[in-house]
DNA sequence: TCAAAAGTGTTCCGAATACACCCATGA
DNA sequence: TCATGGGTGTATTCGGAACACTTTTGA
């Protein structure tokens, strides 16, 4: 029996954006953040997000979210959790459906207001002198898990770059995420046989050095290989 | 910046479970549904579910309406996704949060009122002839295929079982959840590597074949090995 | 002694890993 | 012509898959 819909005292939901940004010409992995300006957790950093409102899906909102406080719009925004825990917000039962994106910072547009948008590597995020607001450090824990796992079994690198892109910068995008240095050939081998890559008559110019060829996807959305989720 | 708390005007939240049943003598591999009796979908099959009260997380809502409407406790119950389709219920704006459970058939409690809780079988839910409420067919089978990538690399088959169990009842289980026979000596293999198994010195008798040496699980909580999710 | 299911090891194959040299460009 | 990064193939290793016989019990 469902309890009386016009009762209902239930939790509210946001939803919060693990925005991960890479830079390849850095080789660093960070997150942003806001500096939040009301209570509670006035001043803390927190990620980025907003209720969801009345004929809004929580996609929707997190799409929206992230356009409205920085600007971007992302390929790739995916749901990973909702975190739910009682005491995660001071003002209530508040719950979180969490999203994630995965964007090129040189893609960032400008103007970003940095005394407001802040930029946090993943080492300072998970030092224990940092703190956050809500339960938000968990939240960034538990989504920077799940982009590991995926960026191996699907085209989710490919997605977070321009429409043209080299292998190289693929691959530097793998091993951003993954903290580790990976095999060229070995990549090359892998990333080909999936078969979301699709090579352009095209070659990146203007540097001395081996012109690299240009590929772009097949799909605009995401597409796993093998696992599930 | 939030939107103002005090209008929320945001969706409501409920939380539907995913209740799979296996029987391991008849090898059927079940969905638990309830036959409506309100509007909407009145009379229709839906999964078990309530709207999440107050001062409740998720989890908590989704063992509490699973033991009320059925008399369950399951030891595996875990979150699955949110669905926020914004045409997913008439009534409104109406997300849930979805969960699944694994359970032995045989250990299911006694009394069951079989006027409102019925068993489907995976076949007959995803069968075109086969309506259900809301879009809790979708939600089954991305639960189902979660559950069938999860098994073969967690505990959960172990924690669905009795204290005491067998590798051959394990590993009926698996045959059941992936709807495919695994051989026995690769499956023991495998098993025993992720060493959440721990072997008693009981053997299971009173049957005209040779007896069955009794395990036991390590852990009384889902854990995973390798993958992430 | 028979039926029925439990228990046990080895070979084979394919996928992932390790590894080193030549190529094309602009400076 | 040199520095820089782009591009390519093979051998090895490891994990997953295939496969058949012996053992123990109750009837």
């Amino acid at each position: 029996m469902d309890d009386d819909i016009y009762n209902y005292g239930g939790p509210k939901l946001t939803v919060d954006i693990v925005t991960f940004l890479y830079n390849l010409k850095t080789l660093e992995l960070k997150v942003l953040l806001i500096k939040r300006d009301t209570k509670p957790f006035l001043g803390i950093n927190a990620l980025p997000g907003g209720f969801i409102r009345e004929d809004e899906s929580s996609f929707e909102t997190a799409s929206r979210v992230l356009q409205e406080k920085t600007g971007i719009t992302s390929m790739y925004i995916e749901q990973v959790k909702t975190f739910d825990s009682i005491n995660r917000d001071p003002r209530g039962q508040i719950f979180s459906v969490a999203y994630m994106a995965l964007v090129n910072e040189e893609e960032l547009p400008d103007g970003l207001d940095a005394r407001i948008t802040q930029r946090l590597s993943i080492s300072e995020i998970f030092s224990s002198k940092t703190k956050l607001a809500f339960d938000h450090k968990e939240i960034i824990q538990y989504a920077y898990n799940r982009l590991q796992a995926k960026i191996s079994y699907s085209n989710l690198s490919a997605l977070s770059l321009p429409q043209y892109f080299t292998l190289p910068d693929l691959q530097t995008v793998f091993e951003i995420v993954l903290g580790e240095t990976v095999d060229k050939r070995n990549f090359r081998k892998k990333i080909t046989t999936f078969g979301f890559l699709k090579e352009t008559d095209k070659k990146r110019k203007g540097e001395s050095k081996r012109p690299a060829q240009l590929y772009t996807n097949k799909y605009k959305k995401i597409v796993t290989y093998d696992r599930l989720i």
